[in-house]
DNA sequence: GTCTGTAACG
């Protein structure tokens, strides 16, 4: 436990990490702070840029360029990795994102890359929003010291965390640091970034700040402003007073980023007592609230449902000109129409066109949700297509709302147009998408399609509705499609870790009625104790009469496991099928055997059978031997139950 | 003149 305690084996091995990530406590003062100045570097003046050089002019030529790789071309001789740099950072800064590429494949083509290179076109792949060629491009470097340089690890981590792949980000870091990099306080600012909008992102953040500490990497005020972001965003308010406080005691006075974000969490429990006290403490601390600031109030007052002080303020930040984007609008009639109060919401939002207040969609989508909620069907469609008149710009909740009142309208046509847009943006479906979807295909009755949909919605990943994926399991069983049904049920299955048990029961009904004996006896061999005496029943009594006769014994087999009793009825059917086929006689011995080892003896109607047609299976003296064995166990068995 | 980060809405 104890890091003392290894040292030994520690210097023994290079491979583990440096002592003090070991031992939590940091030396006073782990980098020591250098003002830089002229006299530290001693540089002497440097009597350069007297006239121009080839290199400068060649850079100048080629940035001016309408086709820089033609331009590289004719300087290929002049220009140097580091002119080249300059370069790619102009395509970047210009956002001529193709040439930004071209160029540095030029440069890479000529080995003329170095970490500069690879750091500043991450950051403009990040920028451009290629995150994919981000990770191509660095999983492509050969050379390991290059790919755990910590400014190329910081932009390659910084693109995949602007573009909201939080995941990857963080499977790509604890690669790096396999591979051996030493992060640095850009790449934890970087990271934390990511931990707001990520599902367990405290948690996450956690484990950076304490893995910071123990490299004895220092925090800094823009640090605790992002864990500040990121407990209001997951609801963690006393965590975000503790850290105000401690940002306080370690000397950072907090800024504007800082009270807001506790102020947002304050929002999120609508507590209107300390957002007040707050906002007394940030005046007297001499700061002006700024446009965010009193937004963020505004969302306080909303969410308390305090709308007259909210009105007051809202019309406060129209005068100061805070209210021309529609933000501080859809707070208000979010809260409006999370307190029932739909038609006060649409005065509002009225209002907010009438001003002339552009909306990127949010307000509609906050409008068009809640009409559909509200049971104004033909109202919320009505929203969805002003929006789309406006011709304004769809991300996946717009699309995802518009689709959902375009199928409780039964508007098939407004529901393809969404789904070519949502094709045309390159915008993946989601959950939701793809339930809304399979619930109105329900609706309209077409199973086939909501069938397909579901196989659409497994094959990319999703995890499946059970409740809604189990009605359309049912209604396909009814409609006369059991082996979709059935896909249905296997899809369910492998999809989630557990599914209800009532599950099983429905489908191995259809596949039972259906006759598709082989997949039922699929869903009763894994599941029989989590179905009903009844359905095994009816499954067994099927199954014997016409299921696949090889597997008669292993269906017995998996249904006595399930701890259900077969019925003597049952063995009879079985006998029966065996009777009709002698070549398979070596199954009813088997059977037989089987059924004296487990205590189960046959009725007299089959005892007679069997006797009567023993001889064709020539093996009159074994049956009748196994048929008394078999009497003398079940009464030996039968006398042991009745104690 | 290599890389980084913080606040408000569906």
């Amino acid at each position: 436990m104890e890091a003392s305690s290894s040292l030994p084996m520690l210097a023994a091995s290079s491979f583990l990490p440096p002592p003090q990530l070991l031992a939590p406590t940091c030396p006073r003062r782990a980098i020591p702070f250098v003002r830089v100045t002229a006299q530290t570097l001693e540089v002497p003046e440097a009597p350069k840029a007297l006239r121009p050089s080839p290199r400068r002019s060649a850079v100048a030529e080629v940035k001016a360029s309408p086709d820089p790789v033609a331009a590289l071309n004719r300087f290929e001789d002049v220009l140097q990795t580091q002119d080249c740099n300059i370069i790619l950072r102009h395509c970047g800064d210009t956002r001529r994102w193709d040439d930004l590429s071209k160029v540095f494949e030029w440069m890479q083509e000529r080995e003329m890359t170095n970490a500069a290179s690879y750091s500043s076109y991450f950051k403009y792949l990040g920028l451009s929003r290629d995150p994919a060629r981000a990770l191509q491009v660095y999983g492509a470097i050969q050379d390991r010291p290059m790919r755990v340089q910590v400014s190329v690890c910081n932009s390659v981590l910084g693109c995949l965390v602007k573009n909201g792949r939080f995941d990857s980000s963080f499977k790509l870091y604890d690669e790096m640091i396999r591979e051996g990099l030493s992060p640095d306080p850009f790449t934890y600012s970087t990271l934390l970034s990511g931990c707001m909008k990520l599902k367990q992102g405290y948690t996450k953040a956690m484990g950076l700040i304490n893995e910071m500490k123990s490299r004895c990497l220092q925090m800094d005020s823009v640090i605790y402003g992002t864990l500040l972001a990121i407990c209001a965003s997951h609801n963690y308010c006393e965590e975000a007073e503790v850290y105000f406080q401690k940002m306080k005691d370690e000397g950072h006075s907090p800024n504007l980023f800082h009270y807001s974000s506790l102020l947002n969490a304050y929002s999120e429990n609508a507590d209107y007592g300390k957002a007040e006290m707050l906002m007394k403490d940030l005046r007297s601390s001499g700061l002006t609230p700024n446009k965010v600031m009193l937004t963020t109030l505004l969302k306080v007052y909303s969410k308390g449902g305090i709308f007259e002080k909210a009105k007051e303020l809202l019309t406060e930040l129209e005068a100061s000109g805070f209210a021309q984007d529609e933000m501080p609008y859809c707070i208000l009639i979010d809260g409006l129409v999370k307190g029932g109060k739909i038609e006060e919401a649409k005065v509002l939002f009225n209002e907010m066109k009438g001003k002339g207040v552009k909306s990127d969609g949010y307000a509609f989508s906050i409008m068009i949700s809640a009409l559909h909620r509200g049971g104004h069907h033909q109202e919320s469609k009505q929203l969805a297509k002003e929006f789309e008149t406006k011709n304004a710009s769809y991300d996946l909740v717009m699309l995802n709302t518009s689709l959902r009142t375009y199928c409780s309208t039964n508007d098939m046509e407004s529901v393809m147009r969404m789904l070519k847009k949502m094709d045309e943006l390159n915008i993946s479906p989601d959950n939701i998408t793809f339930n809304t979807l399979i619930r109105y295909f329900c609706n309209a009755k077409v199973y086939h399609l909501a069938y397909k949909t579901i196989e659409d919605m497994h094959t990319k990943g999703h995890q499946l509705n059970e409740e809604l994926c189990s009605y359309v399991m049912v209604q396909l069983g009814k409609a006369g499609f059991p082996s979709e049904a059935f896909s249905v049920y296997n899809m369910l299955r492998y999809s989630k870790r557990t599914v209800r048990k009532s599950l099983h029961e429905k489908a191995l009904g259809i596949l039972v009625s259906a006759e598709l004996l082989k997949d039922a006896y699929i869903v009763v061999k894994d599941n029989a104790e989590l179905i009903s005496p009844s359905s095994l029943e009816k499954f067994a009594r099927s199954f014997m009469v016409s299921g696949n006769i090889n597997l008669i014994n292993d269906v017995m087999k998996a249904l006595n496991r399930s701890g259900w009793r077969i019925s003597q009825d049952i063995f009879g059917r079985a006998i029966q099928r065996y009777i009709r086929k002698p070549d398979k006689k070596h199954l009813l011995l088997c059977l037989l055997d089987w059924m004296t080892g487990q205590g189960y003896s046959v009725d007299s109607s089959s005892r007679n059978l069997l006797l009567k047609n023993a001889q064709l299976f020539g093996q009159n003296q074994l049956i009748a031997e196994i048929l008394s064995k078999q009497q003398t166990a079940s009464r030996t068995i039968g006398q042991r139950h009745k104690k």
